[in-house]
DNA sequence: AGCCTTTCCCTTTTT
DNA sequence: GGGAAAGGCT
């Protein structure tokens, strides 16, 4: 039997007199049910049955769903294994492991409780080889998007497609698309082809990339919840194991989950259907990542005996701030409509200011911050949340210039940084031979003579024959394919890993990985470079290895990168906080800066082009999103130019500061916009888009003449249908009949390719090889022939590089 | 092969 | 502005 309950847990045996019994616990109960309002007590205490709790901004629905799982131990009523709490981001999951921990006053190491990718990834740990594919098995990786495009693009190649035309970032965003609906393409599929792909060409391209992930042992962030279903839907003993073990259910932020990880809780929620999801259909912000909020209104329909619970009373947020926030999102039509209430004073007016660029935007945060500080804020309660991630740098600048102690959330981070990534992709090798990723990225980092000319060989034969890199050199060191001298190198290379392997099993992973850096010959390559950040590489490196001892082993650690990127989570001090909108979801500060609003930056004209009203539907929810974070004080600027890609650009205030009530702001603008929004009234207005990119300086572009979309020019092709292609189909049809997006049998799990290795060559037939011209087979070797050549004499070649001599022109 | 310079292209949000 | 790729030079 695979799984052993473990009983590990000492929530019910710690008092140092010996075994706490549950009924004991359950005296406990007031006290951290204390201040809870009567709704939120109500979802606290039902215990059993399905539970839906529409929840507004700031009403302590993440508290009522903590106190619930505290409850539910409390009450003895689950063991701590049978609880699987859900939340999107790894900031959300830490703080809600926080918080149940200091509601029960013990560690929740080993619980079920994050999410869901990573959730997803601890099954398919233990399952993977249920999948049914050969290669595949419990040492995946999970692939990043930056892993993603490189092998998308040699995909392309191969198909003799070009990348230039076809970019690899458009064909992996319809494919993460996919995946994120779970195959069950309701909205985009079939006009989601990017780029003048034809579908039979997409299709193929899928399919392609499908199965060289299982080849490379592999899977991307989709995979890990499309996997999972797929192994629940083929071997129902385990599904059967995982519903009968997750008997009570929780997920946060409900209005954000995708249909596979709708599908996910579905299938394992279906036989104790104790779940309780936790949404505010006003804060759903990841529509473009295939979120659905009609998850949330299909709950009562999918659940029969749902109990829905409304939570309407704001604890978070002044009078001012809640009432602004509430007349924004009232400009959405497609809500179900909350009435928020606070019992708070109304508080400041909040706070709008004009600025003339970015520069004065960064000075006037800095100045306010320092303001407040000496009035006696604490740093940590700021939070600057902007827009996109580009606009952080100014901000960045301009804080360490005057020496703000700050943290960014979700920038550039750490693990995405060159040195880091090459001495992962080390270590991922050294633990995963087939991960070609990862031996691309290194073969020839340090330099040791492994040119791109025998590195493109190697992988197009390990392509060819549906292996991975690594187990095409075993097979062209004996054959003649590749010079001796370059032979001779990548066996020089197989064996350092090799070694490094062996020491995996007996060496502390923080060692092994020192010392594959000083071996390797790349802690010195940075240290012969001359460059300026040379020196601080290395020390990133170091920071890396020692990062390393907080995990038990590589394995944990490599997880811990793929799944959290995110290093300086846990940093306590007193800094303000950076970040996006985002990632700002579900947190919360006394006061808040949201710069950037300008019309085309935000709402984000992308945003709007690409998905119109239900764009800009969003892009409002974001901005309550924004607005509802501050508590007390709220500052929303935007600047009459800003320095972006190169250029700069003119912009008008966005149009959301116009539909905040006047009577709750105070405004000032120095910005200068309002000229411009005169001079523009007459083009750039009547374009209906913001002017973001309406004047430039150099009178560069004008709205009217925007490069026109990409993803214009859909389906005028009719190329021949792949399995994948079929599949979308077939699914397409199932979700037009009505069907709710459930998977059913007609839904096929992954396509394997099948490892048919038969060439057919045999001894005494006459060939043909590029490189060595006609010969005769005198051997044949499993896939090696020994061929005598008429001009090159005998020489070990593989048999893909071969064909028949009548064959050859 | 390797190194340096130029050119081109992208540029929302994230697990 | 910034990164990748292509081109050009030693």
């Amino acid at each position: 039997m695979f799984y052993i309950r473990p009983m590990t847990q000492d929530l019910f045996t710690v008092d140092a007199e010996g075994a706490r019994a549950p009924e004991q616990n359950s005296r406990l109960a007031p006290a951290y049910m204390q201040g809870l309002n009567p709704p939120q007590r109500e979802a606290v205490e039902t215990l059993e049955g399905p539970v839906l709790v529409l929840a507004g901004a700031g009403t302590g629905k993440t508290r009522a769903l903590t106190t619930r799982i505290a409850h539910l131990l409390m009450t003895g009523t689950a063991h701590p294994q049978e609880v699987l709490a859900v939340t999107f981001t790894n900031k959300a999951a830490g703080e809600m492991r926080e918080r149940v921990e200091a509601l029960i006053g013990q560690p929740t190491t080993g619980w079920w409780l994050g999410t869901f990718h990573s959730l997803a990834a601890r099954i398919l740990r233990i399952h993977a080889s249920a999948l049914g594919a050969d290669s595949f098995n419990q040492n995946f990786t999970i692939l990043d998007d930056d892993d993603q495009l490189r092998l998308l693009k040699t995909l392309l190649i191969d198909n003799n497609l070009d990348p230039k035309a076809h970019s690899p970032r458009a064909v992996s965003n319809a494919i993460s698309r996919w995946k994120d609906r779970g195959w069950v393409p309701e909205k985009v599929p079939l006009d989601d082809i990017p780029s003048g792909l034809c579908d039979g060409q997409l299709g193929r391209i899928y399919d392609a990339y499908q199965s060289r992930l299982l080849e490379l042992n592999a899977c991307d962030f989709g995979d890990l919840l499309l996997h999972n279903l797929t192994i629940f839907r083929i071997n129902s003993a385990i599904l059967e194991t995982y519903q009968h073990r997750f008997r009570f259910i929780l997920v946060d932020e409900y209005q954000d989950t995708n249909v596979a990880q709708y599908l996910w809780l579905r299938l394992l929620a279906a036989k104790y259907q104790n779940i309780a999801c936790v949404g505010d259909d006003d804060q759903s912000i990841y529509g473009w990542r295939g979120a659905e909020v009609g998850n949330i209104l299909r709950f009562e329909t999918d659940y029969e005996s749902a109990k829905t619970i409304r939570l309407e009373q704001n604890y978070r947020s002044t009078g001012n701030i809640l009432a602004a926030a509430s007349a924004l999102i009232a400009n959405n039509s497609e809500r179900l409509g909350k009435t928020l209430f606070t019992d708070d004073a109304p508080g400041s007016t909040l706070h709008v200011r004009g600025l003339p660029d970015g520069n004065e935007e960064a000075r006037f945060i800095t100045d306010e911050v320092e303001s407040l500080h000496r009035q006696g804020r604490n740093y940590r309660d700021f939070a600057i949340l902007v827009r996109s991630s580009s606009m952080m740098r100014a901000i960045e600048e301009r804080m360490i210039d005057v020496g703000l102690p700050y943290k960014v959330f979700g920038g550039p981070r750490f693990y995405e940084r060159k040195e880091i990534r090459d001495a992962i992709a080390y270590l991922r090798l050294i633990r995963q031979p087939d991960d070609d990723l990862a031996f691309e990225r290194i073969i020839n980092v340090p330099k040791r003579g492994i040119g791109q000319t025998t590195v493109a060989k190697v992988l197009g034969f390990a392509r060819m024959s549906r292996i991975s890199a690594m187990r095409a050199i075993d097979v062209m060191i004996d054959t003649d394919e590749l010079p001796a001298a370059a032979r001779k190198k990548l066996v020089a290379f197989q064996q350092m890993i090799g070694q490094w392997r062996e020491l995996m099993n007996t060496m502390p992973h923080t060692e092994l990985a020192a010392q594959v850096l000083e071996d390797s010959g790349y802690r010195d390559m940075w240290r012969n470079e001359k460059t300026p950040d040379a020196r601080g590489r290395l020390e990133n490196l170091d920071e890396l290895v020692g990062s390393m001892g907080n995990f038990e082993n590589l394995a944990g650690f490599l997880e811990h990168i793929s799944l959290v990127l995110d290093t300086n989570a846990a940093s306590g001090g007193d800094e303000l906080s950076l970040m996006t909108l985002h990632a700002a979801k579900g947190m919360e500060f006394p006061v808040v800066f949201l710069p950037g609003w300008e019309d085309g930056a935000f709402p984000n004209m992308r945003a709007m082009t690409e998905s119109g009203d239900k764009g800009l539907e969003e892009e409002r929810r974001l901005a309550y999103v924004g607005i509802t974070r501050a508590r007390q004080e709220l500052y929303i600027l935007y600047v009459g130019s800003r320095f972006l890609h190169g250029q700069w650009n003119y912009s008008r205030p966005s149009r959301f500061v116009e539909e905040l009530p006047e009577d709750l702001l105070d405004i000032d603008d120095i910005s200068g916009a309002s000229m411009f929004a005169g001079s523009l009234s007459a083009e750039g207005r009547s374009g209906g888009l913001g002017s973001l990119y309406g004047v430039g300086a150099s009178g560069a572009r004008d709205i009217g003449a925007l490069p026109p979309l990409e993803w214009a020019d859909k389906r005028q092709f009719r190329g021949q249908d792949s399995p994948g292609m079929n599949r979308l189909k077939t699914n397409l049809d199932t979700v037009k009949r009505g069907n709710p997006p459930i998977i059913d049998g007609t839904f096929d799990p992954v396509g394997f390719a099948s490892r048919d290795a038969s060439h057919g060559f045999v001894s005494g037939q006459r060939v043909f090889h590029r490189k060595f011209g006609y010969g005769i087979i005198s051997a044949v070797e499993g896939e090696k022939l020994v061929i005598g050549f008429d001009a090159a004499g005998e020489k070990r070649v593989i048999a893909s590089f071969v064909v028949d001599a009548a064959e050859a022109s």
